[in-house]
RNA sequence: GCGCUCUUAGUAUAGUGGUUAGAAUCUCGGGUUUCCAACCCGAGGACCCGGGUUCAAUUCCCGGAGGGCGCACCA
């Protein structure tokens, strides 16, 4: 089979070998917006996970995890409720639909549309006689498109499933605070389900109804924002940076500089901030993604959401969809927390350090990540055709299958038998081992590159005589000859040295 | 949500108002094979859903769902 090295080749892969399926119910039809992962994606998704835990530990964060579906109140509060539910217009005749504040807007540049009610947006639109541009037809009355997913708890009661992890977290604080110990900043995360109701999803599992986060924060004092320790031992390395002032020049090339040359050109205005952004790009490189596929994207004043002091994104280059966020970097101030306080009448003021006379509601750095994105990113940067050889370049600890052993013929049983033995050993040890002796042996390793298996282990004749195997590496196909006996901890250790020295 | 367009095995496709719906790849079984999608034998698997027209619809028409592109939307 001739295999071609473009994106249709990857995508119909990423269906074949069960990393993402849909939209699900694929038998019924499917609704939009709505993927399912199968076990190879399963596996990459978790391993990602594993990892990140793993390493967020090294840098100080803890794990929460909240209801997904909180009450109406929690909505008002953090602002959502208001800004989630879009008034639109929708066309008599040939039913368009129209977001009513942006149309209004665009016709009437002079007026000011922002923060209008319904009422006053729809008495201006015929005022204006205003129709549709499409067909001249007028409008009928503004309707609201609520981005949220609204459901009943209980006894009629008003819940909405989160669009977003973070607010959550942030209902937890006073628990959070008290847990702490006055050790400021508190560093949290959370991984969960968020749905936002799209209009129209597209881009597969770039835009979903149901998706997972994985947001981290901080709660830091003011003062301690501007002079933080942290950013001490990581002020050196250097970021992609793309501000918005290169943007309105229409530049697309990030400038690389050192987070100390930043703050100093007052790039970044808070070191912790600055630190945020580390960790980001951090979480990103230690995936395997090169950089020259990365970038920090500031966003503009109005580009910026309604809690966000500064913003920027990550994203990521794409051969399908050009540049993609991954992760959104937000400085949320105290917002989330004088909102929560305000709604649910608790003092959120606290004393983050010794002096307990000195009380203050805390500021928020987000570092909010969309972990499918994290997901299709990766395996569109990683996948490559090599001279009609398709490999799947995940680093060793992703990879769904760690090694896959095989017997070099199948018809032999004692070739056989060492061959599963080996795999069993494998297993014991935990390490996950899968077991192929279908088709030839240059196929079971074809299937394994399409996996991203970074080594193949095989049970030849020589074996039979002097225990030992070959390891194949899945980018050079080279081969070592190993002992049976070395083999789980030769596997371990490679594993283990092939990430942490990116930077 | 609007407009255009598309939808056939797991994947990517050919084709048709009456076909055993074809070839590739794939999967399974068997044979062969001393290391990179080889070969031989055998088997398996598909016309998105609903309605209409028709003696007969996978094929034509209408509607729906889903995908692609453009517009709009994207805290």
């Amino acid at each position: 089979m001739k295999i071609d090295d473009n994106i249709e080749t990857f995508n119909s892969l990423i269906k074949r070998r069960g990393f993402i399926w849909g939209p699900s119910p694929e038998i019924y039809g499917g609704l939009a917006g709505f993927y399912s992962y199968g076990p190879a994606g399963m596996a990459l998704k978790n391993n990602i996970l594993a990892l990140y835990r793993r390493e967020l530990r090294y840098f100080g964060f803890g794990e929460v995890e909240c209801p997904t579906i909180m009450p109406e109140i929690v909505w008002r509060a953090s602002g959502h409720l208001d800004r989630f539910i879009d008034p639109v217009i929708r066309c008599k005749k040939c039913s368009t639909l129209y977001r009513a504040d942006k149309f209004l807007q665009e016709q009437c540049p002079d007026l000011m549309i922002d923060g209008l009610s319904f009422q006053k947006m729809e008495n201006l639109i015929h005022d204006h006689n205003l129709s549709c541009p499409k067909c001249e037809t007028p409008f009928n009355k503004i309707e609201e498109y609520n981005l949220m997913l609204k459901t009943q708890v209980g006894n009629n009661v008003t819940a909405y499933l989160r669009p977003e992890t973070a607010t959550t977290t942030y209902l937890l604080f006073n628990r959070l605070n008290q847990d702490a110990r006055r050790q400021y900043p508190i560093k949290i995360y959370q991984i969960g389900k968020a749905y936002r109701n799209e209009i129209s999803p597209r881009q597969g599992v770039l835009r979903m109804r149901a998706f997972d986060q994985f947001e981290l924060q901080l709660f830091i004092g003011k003062q301690q924002e501007m002079v933080f320790e942290d950013f001490e031992e990581i002020k050196e390395n250097t970021l992609p940076l793309l501000d918005w002032k290169l943007q309105a020049e229409n530049k697309d090339k990030p400038e690389i500089i050192s987070l100390e040359k930043a703050i100093k050109t007052k790039l970044l205005k808070k070191p912790a901030y600055a630190y945020c952004l580390y960790i980001s790009y951090y979480l990103t490189k230690i995936l395997g993604f090169p950089e020259e596929v990365i970038r920090f994207r500031q966003h503009s004043i109005n580009e910026r959401a309604h809690y966000a002091d500064d913003a920027w994104d990550l994203e990521i280059k794409t051969r399908q969809f050009g540049w993609v966020e991954i992760c959104g970097v937000h400085d949320r101030t105290n917002y989330d927390l004088k909102r929560h306080g305000e709604f649910s009448k608790q003092n959120f003021e606290v004393s983050m350090g010794s002096d307990s006379e000195i009380k203050e509601i805390p500021q928020i750095l987000e570092i909010a990540f969309g972990i499918d994105r994290i997901i299709y990113t990766l395996l569109e940067t990683i996948f490559n055709v090599e001279e009609g050889r398709i490999n799947l370049k995940l680093i060793p600890i992703l990879a769904p299958n760690t090694v896959a052993v095989f017997p070099l013929v199948k018809n032999k049983e004692n070739i056989r038998n060492l061959a599963v033995k080996v795999h069993r050993a494998l297993l014991e040890n935990r390490i996950n081992s899968f077991f192929d002796s279908a088709g030839s042996i240059g196929k079971r390793y074809r299937r394994q590159d399409e996996l991203g298996t970074k080594w193949c282990i095989t049970i030849d004749y020589e074996s039979l005589d002097d225990n030992t195997v070959t390891i194949r590496e899945r980018d050079s196909m080279d081969q070592i000859r190993v002992n049976i006996s070395d083999l789980a901890e030769i596997i371990k250790k490679k594993q283990e040295s092939k990430y942490l020295h990116f930077c």
